[in-house]
DNA sequence: GTTAGCACTCTCCCCGCGAGAGTGCTAACG
DNA sequence: CGTTAGCACTCTCGCGGGGAGAGTGCTAAC
């Protein structure tokens, strides 16, 4: 294990590498902090720290930057956690209540609060429950023969398609026909649904159910993801070529997005934290991510992520994406916001 | 007006121009385009049409690129547009059948589809009607105290709030709310939901009712808008410096583009196109958007548009758009897809 | 084990300059 | 009078040189 006196460089040397971007030089860590020993002493240890793969050398005579194994020793063990002070806390809370009613407004938010926080890019899923049942479905006619399916999940979350139905049929009949499908499915999961397909006598209907329990067992839409503070990452130095920048913002579409956060999970409560290679996804190999699942109502769950390079602020970040995450649980879960708070 | 030739020589550089991004020379329109003139002529005519406003010069002796009017004019008057051939057409309309039956895929893929013809930023919107009425409310419990309301309205599209509801009550009792909310209002639009609320006995029941007329009027969700294609357009040369890149990220966002859409309207059918300093955002004085409205069943319009640098292939562009707007009215409405070709 | 000193390395930025492209102008031409 | 050849002038762009500066690794002394 390493020593405490070579712990306590590494930790300056990400300290200071997250806070200037810059490769850190054995005379930085000498100036800046007062660690009682002469630079030529710290380039020994930072050798040191390098043979065991904590830093690297972006080149023979600069300064070092820490690798992905250093960031995440600094993460575990060095990391003093930047306190969420009382005014800040007031301000969070502050703009969570003066969200609109909107409740895609009131996402994005907290996706935007939360990125105001960080100076990353925020991300928030609407919480869903993972095999929800019908709650209630509609049918409006687009073109003889097809009509948009709306369908009313009992987590509250909505997914329509494009259904087929008899071409002669105008909106009254395609609402008798939704009645039948509420009264036939209300309350089903996929399977039920799938099941009870085949006690309909008219093909049209039996159509229409599987179309249902299709919609059940779908993925969420994009809608049900926020995304916000692209611009504010995109500003940092890791991003000086225009096809750095355009890789990320190819990948920070909601689209793309929601495949990157299902893989990476989310550790109910507390937050899990993948540093570069940790990530499955290749563009984010240099790109850190912080992800915590929150609870909404019945067994639904959301999760609040922080996406930045892997030179972020742990200290801070952390924190903000647990506490976030916290009071979003209490505001869809719990009586009262103060019970949130962390 | 114009004289013939130099129409003729507008033309060219406007053609060139856009091929090429860099200022056109007269040697350039001299040698590519068999003009029976000397260079010595096109610069004079070049520098009539400088003094007329049509072109500019970025410096002393640097070739000419098109103002504003210039850009005008080529739309109006000079340009020849592409015409859409069998193969592509054939191309599109596979992309269109391949659909996945989810109503959200399908406007995107719409959206990709067009963004992949013309290689620049597409945006398609669900085609809703101007005032809607309500089709179906739901309740479902977050806390005690509040519920999200969730109203299906009868051109399909789904709004969401939070809602107050008595603290005491669970899921079962929202149930019975949601019942009498939907016995009063369905069918409802905003002023008559409004008229409504004064009948209702109970005071929950009447904010209920309030909330449902405030969703009803409310802006369509970002969810509406779909966006594609922001890679390939930020990959043009104007986009060389980083802060351009970032301001246009910035700005192609779901939840901004909605209002300058809203802004820049949409004449049904035909295209609407606004080059450089007729857009009314600011950030939009170096861009051009191309905008057809289309028709969805029963009044619902959406909008399909194109973003891009007043650089842009108008004669491909401006028919495309045209045609991608006249196939999502054919397959949202139109009984057959071939009456909708262009 | 620690430190001073030193040679060496590598980047970065600035600067200058030449090549090249293109214009505007003038004067000649039909 | 419109057209054209010729020419001087201007401005950009890319390239290479070179010096300053920052930082390391190593060696030798403490």
């Amino acid at each position: 294990m390493l020593s405490q006196r070579r712990a306590d460089i590494l930790n300056l040397v990400v300290d200071e590498y997250i806070d200037t971007a810059t490769p850190v030089s054995s005379r930085a860590l000498a100036d800046r902090h007062n660690l009682a020993l002469s630079t030529a002493t710290i380039r020994n240890e930072l050798a040191r720290l390098e043979e065991d793969g904590y830093v690297t050398h972006p080149y023979t005579s600069a300064g070092r930057v820490p690798s992905n194994v250093g960031y995440r020793f600094y993460v575990e063990r060095l990391m003093e956690e930047e306190p969420i002070g009382p005014a800040e806390q007031r301000t969070i809370e502050h703009q969570f209540h003066q969200a609109p009613p909107r409740y895609g407004d009131w996402l994005r938010l907290a996706a935007s609060i939360l990125a105001a926080a960080v100076g990353n890019v925020a991300v928030v899923t609407r919480p869903q429950r993972p095999r929800p049942a019908l709650r209630h479905a509609q049918l409006v006619q687009l073109r003889p023969g097809a009509a948009l399916l709306v369908a009313v999940m009992d987590d509250g979350s909505v997914r329509q398609r494009i259904a087929a139905v008899p071409e002669t049929e105008g909106q009254t009949h395609l609402g008798e026909r939704a009645l039948r499908l509420n009264e036939r499915c209300a309350g089903s999961g996929a399977e039920a649904a799938r099941a009870l397909a085949r006690d309909a006598a008219d093909l049209h209907d039996r159509r229409l159910v599987l179309d249902v329990a299709d919609l059940i067992e779908e993925h969420a839409e994009d809608a049900d993801l926020h995304i916000a503070g692209v611009r504010s990452a995109l500003e940092q130095p890791e991003f000086d070529s225009t096809d750095r920048i355009l890789d990320a913002v190819q990948h920070l579409e909601a689209y793309h997005l929601r495949g990157t956060l299902r893989a990476a999970g989310g550790g109910r409560g507390g937050a899990r934290i993948l540093i570069g290679d940790e990530n499955r996804a290749d563009w984010l190999q240099e790109w850190t991510v912080v992800i915590s699942g929150f609870e909404g109502p019945d067994g639904a769950t959301g999760a609040v992520a922080v996406l930045g390079p892997t030179r972020m602020r742990y200290g801070r970040i952390i924190p903000r994406v647990r506490y976030v995450s916290a009071l979003m649980s209490g505001l869809l879960q719990e009586a009262e916001l103060q019970e949130a708070g962390g």
